[in-house]
RNA sequence: GCUACAAGCCAGGCUAUCGCUUUUUCGUCCUGAGUUUAUCGAAGGAUGAAAAGGAGGAAAGUCCGGACAGCACAGAGCAAUGUACCGGUGAAUAGCCGGGUCUCCGCAGCAAUGCGGGGAACAGACAGUGCCACAGAAAAUAACUGCCUUACCUCUCCUUUAGGAGAGGGCAGGGUGAGGUUGAAAAUGUGAGGUAAGAGCUCACAGCUUAUAAUGGCAACAUUAUUCGCGGGUAAACCUUGCAUGCUGAAAUGCCACAUAUACUAUCGGUAAGGGCUGCUCGCCCGUGUGCAGGUGCAAGCCUGCUGCGAUAGAGGGUAGGCAGAUGGAUCCCAACAGCAAUGUUGAGGACAGAUAAAUGAUAGCCACCCUGAGUUUACCAAAGGGGACAGAAUCCGGCUUACAGGCUUGUAGUUUUU
RNA sequence: GGCCCGUUCGUCUAACGGUUAGGACAUCAGAUUUUCAUUCUGGUAAUAGGGGUUCGAUUCCCCUACGGGCUA
């Protein structure tokens, strides 16, 4: 928030300011899994654990084999079955929850993958059968990434 | 005022914080065509700021019809598929509008009929084939029973031993389709004549139907007159007749990039002759490079993909594929005119999203609306609490169908109170 | 996006337009057995919803709902 309101503020004169200092909750195009064949690999390859509403798909790969600099370290994605719910608002109801749950939480985990030179992608699969609340998904949503955060430290630990 | 039905319209608003996406402008960074070799910079990419725009009446179902694209195609008939009262409308339809016929319901009337509302795949059952359970004699040339009659046999009576009258019987021949308890449906119905008994056999009235003519109507059709006739139903059974139809769909298609050198692109060559035009007929046509799979109605040819032989030429470097199609069009709103209407013409101005693992959002508060209603001044007041549908563009249009909280407007009907 | 197919007792299924919609497993009741199992007898139980054609629809036609398959 001081950021925000740093940059608000001098627009005209710290230039420098805006360019490294970006919005904070953003979930733009590049922040997002965006091709097929990406998403086939995450289900081929990917590790996957359950925590109750989602069902997790995600891959680390360390920063240095991956020849394309445009990439960020952080890309996610998210999906409803069609079996579940048949009504594509309901799916588009419950995508764009997740997506706002882990838009405002995300930020930990990026700073962590930045400094442990990583990039993680995760896949998120609604696989209850009712529609949430905000609340609920907020709070599961913050589970997962806890979760997450938890499985980097220790992969950094047994690699050092 | 309330309730019900029908038609049309709307599909909550505002603020704050944090986001997504498209376009434009400005800034920064990267690459860098160009050449004047630089504090230049086309085109492109990344990113930040600002401004503007950003989901429906059904975006849904995919039930119809088109636009558009690719492939195929000398032609005619049969076949296949769809469709079926008439006219109009429109790009087109099984849509829409108007009309006709039949039929159902309600009201009025003794009835004929009239008025109002709804429905109809509404061509053909004298072209042919099939089917019609149970019941019934029979479900369709007909048979059975029955009725009448002829000859024969038996009995009784009369009597000029020939025979006549009456009754009964069963075999045979003839006539008949009037009666036969059923059924959804039984050979048009009623009356009279006629006959051995009967029958549209004849006649009168009524009903249906064929053809012709007149009148009205663009037509379907209606009315009237004359005439042929009166063998059920079923074509949403096969079928017949008229009309229409080439097939496949944006995951179509075009371009660029990428791609393993036994690869890619372009051009060319080689063994072998029959085959095709839709399955059939007529009539006609093509042609000399292999195999497999798919598409186009089988096959062939053609197209696409894969595999495989040879020759010549060209061309090389790194992984989210990208762009076009693709969003402005048979559009919507307003006014005038034409038309019964669907709709058309003219005019002025305004509006109109473009995502691609798929944007158009999330949270909080307030206001407005609806429901319940503590309270007490019993009302046109109201704390607190609860509720807000159906549903999410995917190439684009025109219809149809289905889902839908609540509100507004108009019309019709009913009811209550007051006058 | 486009195309095609299906829906019958709780489950799996059968049916020529014509009976009370048949069969198997399951379930319920009774019999057999000291008891249980097996076996035998009997019962309950369905045409997805709506409309049409027909004298009469599980069947034929139309609409709707739901389910499944194919297609790069």
């Amino acid at each position: 928030m001081n950021s925000l309101y740093f940059s608000n503020s001098s627009v005209i004169g710290a230039i420098f300011v805006i360019c490294t200092v970006a919005k904070q909750f953003t979930l733009g195009r590049n922040e997002r899994l965006k091709s097929r064949k990406q998403i086939e690999q995450l289900f081929k390859e990917g590790k996957t654990f359950n925590t109750f509403p989602f069902r997790i798909f995600y891959t680390q790969t360390p920063v240095s084999l991956i020849n394309n600099q445009s990439l960020t370290n952080l890309q996610f994605g998210a999906a409803v079955s069609t079996k579940n719910f048949k009504r594509a608002t309901d799916r588009n109801r419950i995508k764009r929850l997740t997506r706002e749950a882990w838009r405002i939480q995300k930020k930990e985990l990026e700073v962590l993958l930045k400094t442990s030179d990583k990039q993680l992608n995760v896949f998120f699969i609604y696989t209850a059968k009712e529609l949430p609340e905000y609340n609920f998904v907020y709070e599961k949503a913050g589970f997962v990434i806890s979760k997450l955060i938890k499985i980097i430290n220790e992969n950094n630990s047994v690699g050092s």
